[in-house]
DNA sequence: TAGGGTCCTGTAAGCGCTTACCGGTAAGCG
DNA sequence: CGCTTACCGGTAAGCGCTTACAGGACCCTA
């Protein structure tokens, strides 16, 4: 109708500029509401770019002004043998990253996202390859050794999840203490539990090993009797979780009376591998979990686990990461307050809306 | 150790070569691996790059060469009113996600991801901004009109997902029409049922449509009643199928044999809509979804259903994009093979584990 | 009416990288 | 031994945008 489209040699702020006859100084002021262009000039513009459909390049507006917009976002993606439902992973990453994009927008920043196989090798190269596109990096659980870590971040600002911080780089993780505390109290002094286990999660993961930690000194704290050793050793996964219960009982070993377990999924499989064997949940073991994913609460019987807030933990990790890309500051290690979800896999009645609140240790302990 | 880090002045191209002791050029030319320069000159380079962790700036290439290697995805987030385990939704964006990155990461791509609120007004200049970022655009379902996707078309290379090509867009989707007719078939050849309903989809999805298309002429050539109308209008979701049925059963209408839904979460619904008023299925009602999710397979009983290689499609949208890019062609409308998967809400027997091989029309009918 | 402010707007200098182009050196040949 | 050819490597010109700086127009005041 119009013009005959320009051919394609891409629409420079130059063209926008001579069809509004106006320097491009005013287009680009206008474009970004600086100064106090005339209302004429202003107009001009606004017409010509809409005349002409322009947007401005990133990559020119990001060489300008040293700042690109984007955030660099890197997990794990699953892989290898995918157990059934153990896709639900896919989730629990991906509202964390709805989190994070939650933050960034508020900025007016887009998430530049890589994930990575367990198996590919250039790791460290692809990262490296995606800092140079992004202003920081946030990285999920388990992408890099804490060498890998500190290098990587004094060449650009890194968040981690659910590690822990490095000289340079930040970190963003729930209270998992509060939350192992809360469901030993619950299982021990308020069910009068005497005995215990932790299923643990991949032992190479920060949280596990500070769950792990905090039950055994919980329990302990609370008088418990703890089941510990290898045969407990799960990997987050629900294959992992009914392999334990099955080596055990195949071992002869008698199950304490509630079993804690890393991770929901864990949980899943043990409950599975239980129901197998015929044995009751949560009459002759109580289980819990841990995350509180959404087909926590429809499992049977209804799983008792600590929430964490993800979407928010994103978030918070967005921002942190922002302030350390605007001003250099950033809160080394930021820690989230979890809170305990009482359902029925624990021992409680189905319909127990509430607890004492002396349980809820994270809810009342850290509120903000 | 070595040197008391640069005073965070970004590390440039220049501080490279000076250390090396050559130019720019000869860095720029090791870096990409292009010219053939000495081994020493290569080597000092490399070292220089790695002593000083130097990554080159993405911005400055891209502005350099006219390529970002970023390409931007675009999908709405669920929002409004989760319904237990509509949660599910992600888990599709977010499988065809995983298909682009795929794709993309053979040819060095990142992805840049937005998504877009239901209620989120500046959609356009959102999209708008993500474009001048990136060097193409996926867009997911229901994104943008059609006038709005021709308008985008014209500033940056577009593919639709699920959509329907535009004159300066492309589209990739799956065969919903061998898809509907392979089930029609299946459920009237070969078991017989001689009455059908389609519980649809949004009224406003391109995929939608089709589907419901191909089961009116399907159902009608292969001598089926059908039964329609705006009763069983759904929207995807399980709450919209479960609707579906408690009306038709509230306003005393009588159920056909078999009812094909728009979907496998509106399946959901309507399979749980039908257990509360104590109909059976697959005896009373047989039920059949549309994609298979994972938890498909897992619903009592478990659902027969069409399989969209949905990691494929996005594969397959990254590189049609990718040719539309580097070299301006690009197929205007992909079509991939769908396969069905009978299980029980059929009817079928549990282990039946093949089917008659007519019925696998995507199957059999479009290899490659 | 001239001097001094105020506002706007235009000119031009980069941001960090790629690459065309050209000069210098070494190797090949008669 | 001198000239051609090949091969490397350096210089410099942009890529599209932001922004410091300076110039012009206009208004106010004396």
């Amino acid at each position: 109708m119009t013009e005959p489209k320009k051919a394609k040699g891409t629409l420079t702020i130059y063209d926008v500029a001579s069809r509004a006859g106006v320097s491009i100084a005013s287009v680009s002021r206008v474009l970004n509401g600086l100064g106090s262009p005339r209302a004429e000039t202003r107009e001009r513009v606004m017409q010509a770019v809409r005349e002409l459909s322009f947007v401005p390049d990133g990559a020119a507006r990001a060489l300008s002004n040293g700042l690109k917009e984007v955030v660099g976002v890197v997990f794990r993606r699953g892989g290898e043998e995918l157990f059934e439902g153990e896709d639900e992973s896919f989730l629990f990453i991906d509202v964390i990253n709805r989190g994070i994009e939650v933050g960034a927008q508020r900025r007016g920043f887009d998430l530049l996202i890589s994930s990575v196989g367990f198996n590919d090798d250039n790791v460290a190269a692809r990262i490296a390859a995606l800092a140079g596109k992004a202003d920081g990096l946030i990285l999920h659980d388990r992408m890099l050794s804490a060498v890998g870590i500190a290098r990587l971040a004094d060449m650009v600002p890194v968040v981690t999840l659910a590690g822990s911080p490095t000289p340079a780089s930040l970190n963003v993780r729930c209270d998992n203490e509060s939350g192992i505390r809360a469901l030993v109290r619950h299982l021990v002094i308020d069910h009068g539990y005497r005995s215990l286990g932790y299923v643990s999660g991949r032992a190479d993961s920060p949280d596990n090993r500070t769950r792990s930690r905090a039950f055994e000194t919980e329990a302990v704290a609370a008088g418990a009797a703890i089941d510990t050793g290898p045969a407990w050793q799960g990997n987050y996964s629900a294959a992992g979780g009914a392999t334990v219960v099955a080596s055990l009982l195949d071992a002869g070993r008698k199950l304490p009376r509630a079993i804690l377990c890393a991770n929901d999924q864990t949980a899943l499989g043990v409950i599975h591998a239980l129901a197998q064997r015929g044995i009751r949940v949560p009459q002759d073991v109580a289980i819990t979990g841990f995350d509180d994913v959404p087909v926590a609460r429809h499992l049977h019987p209804p799983l008792t686990t600590i929430r964490q807030p993800m979407q928010e933990l994103g978030a918070k990790a967005f921002d942190i990461l922002y302030s350390r890309i605007s001003a250099g500051g950033g809160k080394a290690d930021t820690v989230l307050p979890v809170e305990l979800i009482v359902r029925e896999s624990c021992g409680c009645a189905p319909n127990s809306k509430s607890v004492s609140g002396t349980d809820l240790v994270s809810k009342d302990g850290q509120r903000r």
